[in-house]
DNA sequence: TAGTTAATGTACCGATCGGTATGGTATTTG
DNA sequence: CAAATACCATACCGATCGGTACATTAACTA
């Protein structure tokens, strides 16, 4: 076993208090104060656990696509057909964005905004935000560049043309959301996006239009 | 003519001067120092033009608006053909987003994201992103209702989808080219978005797509 | 039980934050 | 030429920032 005097506080909790902190108020607009409140915890503690307020920012952030970002991917990867895997993920992604229990939008876009995520070079920050939006960019346009084969796309189809657009509409969808549209009128803008894609299984795809 | 010493400084040029360090650093991310440096004035003489650090930063959200947002809109209401239009304003956009002249992403959109503008009560802030937004959000609105009329949409069209759809991908833009993503990548996805509108003028079409 | 190790609570550090008091300077009005 | 007025430079304010020194407490090992 350790020796010396154990831990008093549970890590991942005091994480998630941490993460909750941040995702709302993002990264300058959280101090240790607030944050160490909202983890229980006192600064000397939460230094020793966690390093620095960075340290302690990168590692929220990495919690936050763990518990949240993995779960759209889940989403897109379970259906078969392209069209429903896209609504899938997408309506996962805004059922996130506007959920009342959670801080709103996505912390991932926010820290891409927020050019100012830490004081150290330039250069790193960006590489953050390349690094983890670059992941959904990724899973998007592997899914797409699967369906080339499966005959779900159309032969000589411009697949980064298509994740750029995928990609996009998702973000913005994270800024709407923070300014505070509905679920709905983000599933209807889902439903316009998703007319980029050629039509595949009809009967499937009626059954889930809304309205 | 007015008395006492005259001003040793031009108000514009100073004002646009805050407004290139709040676009690039946000309002937290912009100290008064580092303001009244890039502004080539003292404090005193700050707070005398222009209040204090939330006014100043509201002064240059609405020069930010009247010095970039207006062209937009007018590259929307020049071209009668909706489609044609739409491109326009999206690639006015784009144009903007990726000028290496300036700051990079939109000054409404990182202000929206920024939960933190000031310390001021929350629904202030929110005030704030949702009016400037909003005006985006209408001006697409009040087109896209006139072409009902127009017989450019068909009759029934869902506008308010329609303005939300394009708002989202105008927002997710500013993000995505605050990442670094290539004008041309943007204007490829413009195109995506325009497959929601009906075809109009063939040719005159053919002729703006890219590639 | 004594000794070792590590976590905690308190109190504090220098730096920087937004914002100002004060005195000098330039330009007007009389 | 004053007298009045408004700008400007310097130097400074209290508050808060991220981060830590230090002594205490609580668990281990021997």
């Amino acid at each position: 076993m350790e020796r010396g005097r154990p831990r008093g506080f549970d890590e991942h909790q005091a994480l998630d208090a941490a993460l909750a902190v941040f995702w709302r108020n993002g990264y300058q607009g959280a101090s240790m104060t607030e944050l160490t409140q909202a983890m229980g915890i006192s600064k000397p503690s939460l230094y020793t656990a966690f390093g620095n307020k960075e340290q302690l920012y990168l590692t929220a952030l990495e919690r936050y696509r763990e518990l949240q970002l993995v779960k759209h991917a889940e989403a897109l990867a379970a259906e078969p057909d392209l069209k429903n895997a896209m609504r899938a993920f997408l309506r996962s992604v805004a059922v996130m964005l506007t959920s009342p229990d959670l801080p709103g939008g996505c912390m991932v876009v926010n820290s891409a905004v927020a050019c100012d995520i830490t004081s150290l070079p330039k250069h790193v920050v960006a590489a953050i935000g390349n690094t983890v939006n670059q992941s959904s960019f990724d899973l998007l346009k592997d899914r797409l560049q699967g369906e080339l084969q499966n005959r779900q796309l159309p032969h000589g189809s411009n697949i980064q043309q298509l994740a750029d657009f995928f990609t996009t509409v998702m973000t913005g969808m994270a800024v709407i959301a923070k300014v505070g549209v509905t679920q709905e009128r983000l599933f209807d803008t889902i439903e316009l996006a998703l007319c980029v894609l050629p039509e595949s299984n009809r009967k499937q795809q009626a059954d889930n239009i809304r309205q």
